[in-house]
DNA sequence: CTTGATTCCGAAAGCGCTTTCGGAATAGCG
DNA sequence: CGCTATTCCGAAAGCGCTTTCGGAATCAAG
């Protein structure tokens, strides 16, 4: 196998490697003729650019990295892939790479990021579930490579970003509750050094209040973000004296965590205690019962997300990037109307 | 942000760039002495190497791609998060770059690797899901690009791969249903371009065989790999005039549908009909019933082809490195013996 | 004190491509 | 037909690093 380069199909036409190379750039000082015969010799010899060389020479990395949250668990990861998905098509656009990165430890993304930064692999990066404070943020903008947030900070007004309205979400899903008649309406939240877990937390609390519920913080509890930790939040609220009627997780994960405890307490969801997720994840559907949840538009969001991360590495400003979609509620089989006290 | 590059440590310590770089490289040929000194003057200033110009210079790319399998579908990605995952631990202790790549189609797939192969970015190529005859393969073994597939495909002698013997499992699930009773036993297959389908199926059949059970081709479906296509292929099979007591599903994903299928005949999985699947998904804990599947060892496939890898492109012998794992049977609530025919 | 072996480092040639610059050839104009 | 403006291409520098090669300085040995 002949290694085709630069040189050789200088050689092969009887131009300098700097012809042909302007001319497969599309460079207009080249005669058409010849542009014409040097495509044409380069598609013979199925030619691809070193794009080692390409990106020394130009400095440009053509490239942009993902970095992989850390603590993901195997049930929240369809999010993963669907985003890596669009970025992808978003990046093949291009003829960009996708790098994936991840940092051994959460504490070590910090440090990731800043190599990342400082090493030139890439001309842009994007990041998932920020905390409330950031580092990562901070470092990015420090060093001025492009990026785009897939969530937000708490101080997100200076960069770019791609999030889902969670907060209005969760009133929504509050909204939605009283409408069945609950009013004792518990909350599995996240840890709330990620701002997602934040603004659900808070959505839920305004909820309440904007219909005159008070919030009972016997009714709140923190989980990590798996079905497991879902579960045993659900069962301590569940065995409380006076337990809720209906509980809203902050993930989808929690969600059929707490459908399992429900079911282990020979309650039913849907009819004594209804409950409601949120990320829309597919799988929800078949659990027992089916999930209703909060169901936030993963289709697109990776291609939006890429196209979005691109426009700024070619000038765009960040702060122009800013978009916000919302979630609707899902309705399946696991939520239902308050149907009295019983015993 | 000065950037700190070669140029400007020689200046700094009063070297050539040479000795700075063959100190940091580790060369015997530089004193102690100048070795710490640079190696400290580097941390100082916080020096990385560019990795583009040393691609450029070494002629080894240091990273490594993933094609991401064509078709895949939502419900089945946390089995490419999670080898993603590992795949990067393993590239992360030699400072390897993980690149995600994808075909636009199925029929560029070949064409994508073409590219990869001859673009020079990567040392080194994992696939996923074979078809019986892949050109892919073909593609990587006439480039010479060191690769891994996750899974083998018809013939499978001469190239390195990590696979799990879905063909016994196929039989032990047999074996398993036969114990319990059943003797009309269904299959849901996938697309048979897929050699692992072909390898499922030739499982099932065998299995039956070996008990003594003639094989009903009546009662062998095909499907693609969605729940959606699992449920239609299991209502077809229930509705047949004489339908299984037992299904057996190629994926987990698609003895979800069959879940599905069956409860919406007002039937019980686990009583009525036994349903098995194949891969071990987390989420099957979840589902209606909870799913008995044959579960492949995910874990750490990952990490482990990626230091297959690793250890082909340091000259490894391809052949030397085909691993066959086995699945396990988890039972979970779909499963159950078999009652004797009601009607 | 001379010779040969070592130790350590600088010089320089790339890696394969891009891009600027200038010049030869051609075209257009008066 | 002479002169300027175009068109088209070659030469060459350079991107930031690696690595070979040779030479100066130091060392050990005779």
């Amino acid at each position: 196998m002949q290694k085709v380069s630069l040189k050789f199909l200088a050689k092969e036409l009887g131009l300098s490697e700097g012809t042909v190379s302007r001319a497969l750039n599309g460079y207009s000082d080249i005669s058409e003729a010849t542009k014409d015969r040097v495509i044409a010799c380069a598609n013979k010899h199925n030619y691809k650019a070193n794009q080692t060389a390409r990106r020394l020479a130009t400095g440009v990395a053509e490239a942009v990295a993902y970095l992989m949250p850390a603590n993901t668990n195997a049930l929240s990861e369809p999010f993963v892939s669907q985003l890596l998905e669009g970025l992808g098509q978003s990046l093949a656009k291009r003829n960009w790479d996708l790098l994936v990165v991840q940092a051994s430890s959460s504490e070590d993304e910090a440090e990731t990021i800043a190599k990342l930064s400082r090493s030139g692999k890439v001309s842009g990066v994007v990041i998932s579930r920020p905390y409330k404070q950031d580092s990562r943020i901070e470092l990015l903008q420090k060093y001025k490579v492009p990026f785009i947030v897939h969530g937000r900070s708490v101080s997100h007004s200076d960069y770019a970003w791609y999030d889902v309205d969670s907060q209005t979400a969760f009133m929504d899903a509050v909204d939605h509750l009283i409408v069945l008649g609950h009013r004792r309406i518990g909350f599995i939240g996240a840890p709330t050094y990620y701002h997602f877990a934040q603004m659900r937390l808070d959505g839920y609390r305004s909820g309440l209040i904007s219909n005159g519920v008070d919030v009972d913080e016997s009714l709140i509890e923190v989980a990590e973000l798996s079905d497991d930790a879902g579960e045993r939040a659900a069962v301590n609220m569940l065995k409380s004296p006076l337990p809720p009627t209906a509980i809203l997780c902050a993930t989808d994960t929690q969600a059929i965590g707490a459908l399992s405890a429900i079911r282990a307490q020979g309650l039913e969801a849907g009819k004594d205690v209804s409950v409601i997720g949120y990320d829309g994840l597919a799988f929800g559907k078949h659990t027992n019962p089916p999930l209703t949840t909060m169901a936030q538009p993963l289709a697109h969001s990776g291609r939006q997300i890429g196209d979005m991360l691109l426009a700024i590495i070619d000038g765009g400003k960040p702060t122009d990037f800013q978009e916000l979609r919302s979630a609707e509620l899902v309705r399946r089989m696991s939520d239902g109307p308050f149907l009295g006290h019983k015993n």
